[in-house]
DNA sequence: CTGAAAGCGCTAACAA
DNA sequence: TTGTTAGCGCTTTCAG
């Protein structure tokens, strides 16, 4: 089938390309009847607008994105619900957009706003250094939801919502501490990140280094470099590979929930009892935290709340052309059965 | 900063735009020269084409789309990485585009197709009855992959992939028994769906039918209309009931492995061992079943062969404008330590 | 090798 | 209330 254009719809309806228009558009100054007429040729051929032809010519459409670099990640999922939900209840169109590794971020969304006539959009997930540069250069509003920077650079300055991944570390391990643990295992993500790992990593350091333990690398585990990070393969191995290595260890703390499914695992065949043998605590909070036997203790991070106020930064440079916010929002500990205070021996 | 245009490019390069053009799409008809400079100013000026100009002027595109339908389904979402790569190898660029529940699929195909130009289509996951009319009348190659259809509806006569659930569910429950079950219990999805989880349901009282095992609803749990149907909550949910109504099973058929996670948790609270004293087994085979404690015996689906054979037949349309073909694949069963055999009483 | 000019399908002035 | 027309930014003939 050829495509229909607005030009044959108009020819079938005998009435100019404008009328046409005005029918799909909803728009004032057509009257009922004709209306009525042309959309019903419209629905009787199937006729779809070219929304290419559309973008070209509207001044500005009345979409947000939200670009996610990691597609694949269950953390960034959860949110894409809550993000479409939230962004249609301001009135706005929403666009999903995945990016991939190989693509650099800023050019997708450059092409992505140019194409869409985007009125803002939300940066979900990846890492970036110095970001702000060119996304001003953009001219439409955005906030980053999520977007890691390596410990090199310091926090965009520009509206950001997350957390502080050092400083959540810091905490996870200071309550690991103040359970009574000293021997401390760590399934971290690859050595060679230098973002979300690291900050995770520099934090389980600082919390060691304030109670007077020493850091000991033969109580990390890193992800091997061909497995995803976060995931129960990398908790499997990693806590496989601490175990197998005679270290001891009264807790561990894995990067992220998925990861605690792999290791408990691994545990599990080695006969060691979560929590009697060792502790485990997670991170993220996700659903399935919940499920697991024993219920896992873990690091909550407030996905609702960040996704609200990604959304209300962004309402906010739009109505108002306010200056770039940040919002760090604190990881909350979930206490469930995996931990367990260690007695003194 | 106003945006930028080819013309603007041309301008400042003292060329035409048909060169500026030139030098930014790789044609050849250009000396290294001016391609260059042009590409300097280009880099510097930081200019990216407007892609609706683009695909409004281009008679083809080199894209083929997956198009899916719950971009929220880890099923799904384990297939998106995999689609990339096998249609990337084949020399298309690949673009992802999710379409929530509200909005109708053929017609989102449809604007995409006509937007982007696509060279050819997957449909992944969704429900629909008899689309290859409408799927037909657009014009270019399509599969369907893993896309459900209700039991009102015969299979649509389109390129198709995916797994008979009927069949399976059959297979699955058909194993429990072979292993000494009649008292089967099973974790559907909603009631009200008329596809997946009807149909293995279909196959679960076929089953037993033939095993002459009278079918008792009081075995069978659906989920709450509010509850996510194929998700750990609906699993512990479901379990719990069925443990609190007091039904004896010794196996329980869970129609998703998320399902069984929670299931295994209600079960654990219980202090009913799994498999022991009741023998779950899952469905997809998803990596996190390997995981579980103890290891879940699940119905794989064999999700790497889905997609190549999804690609493969789009291939085969796109070159030779091969006649339709279905492929239907087989779950395996994968044995590991949640099903054990029970005894004779 | 390069530039001028004609649209791609649509929306939005402007006329009627 | 309607129709005519001028582009949106780009690719692609067709001349030079």
């Amino acid at each position: 089938m050829a495509q229909l254009t607005i030009k044959d719809i108009a020819k079938i309806c005998n009435v100019g390309v404008s009328t046409v228009s005005r029918a799909i558009n909803n728009e004032p100054g057509i009257s009922d009847k004709t209306k009525e007429r042309i959309m019903q040729v419209v629905q009787e051929f199937h006729y779809i607008p070219n929304n290419s032809a559309r973008n070209l010519k509207m001044v500005e459409s009345n979409t947000i994105a939200l670009i996610v670099t990691g597609i694949d990640n269950i953390f960034f999922q959860s949110m894409f619900g809550q993000f479409e939900v939230e962004l249609r209840k301001m009135g706005y169109d929403f666009l999903l957009h995945a990016v991939s590794w190989r693509e650099d971020v800023v050019t997708v969304a450059t092409e992505l706003m140019k194409e869409k006539r985007l009125k803002g959009m939300i940066l979900l997930g990846g890492q970036m250094e110095r970001p702000e540069e060119r996304l001003d250069a953009l001219g439409i509003p955005y906030v980053l939801c999520t977007v890691a920077h390596s410990a090199d650079y310091p926090m965009p300055n520009c509206p950001w919502v997350g957390i502080d991944d050092e400083l959540e570390g810091y905490h996870t391990v200071k309550y690991l501490i103040r359970m009574g643990h000293r021997d401390i295992a760590l399934v971290a993500g690859q050595e060679a990140d230098n973002a979300v790992s690291a900050q995770r990593l520099a934090g389980y350091k600082r919390a060691l280094q304030e109670a007077g333990i020493p850091f000991r690398p033969e109580l990390v585990a890193f992800a091997n470099p061909d497995v995803t990070d976060f995931s129960p393969e990398n908790g499997y191995l990693g806590a496989k590979k601490l175990i197998a290595s005679g270290v001891k260890f009264s807790a561990m703390f894995c990067m992220s929930d998925l990861i605690t499914v792999g290791a408990y695992k691994a545990l599990d065949e080695a006969g060691i009892r979560v929590p009697q043998d060792c502790s485990v605590i997670g991170f993220d909070g996700i659903e399935l935290s919940k499920y697991m036997c024993p219920g896992l203790t873990t690091m909550h991070q407030p996905i609702e709340e960040m996704v609200k106020s990604s959304v209300e930064l962004l309402m906010q440079a739009l109505d108002a052309g306010e200056k770039p916010k940040q919002k760090i929002y604190q990881a909350t500990l979930i206490e469930r059965d995996s931990v367990t205070k260690r007695e003194e021996s």
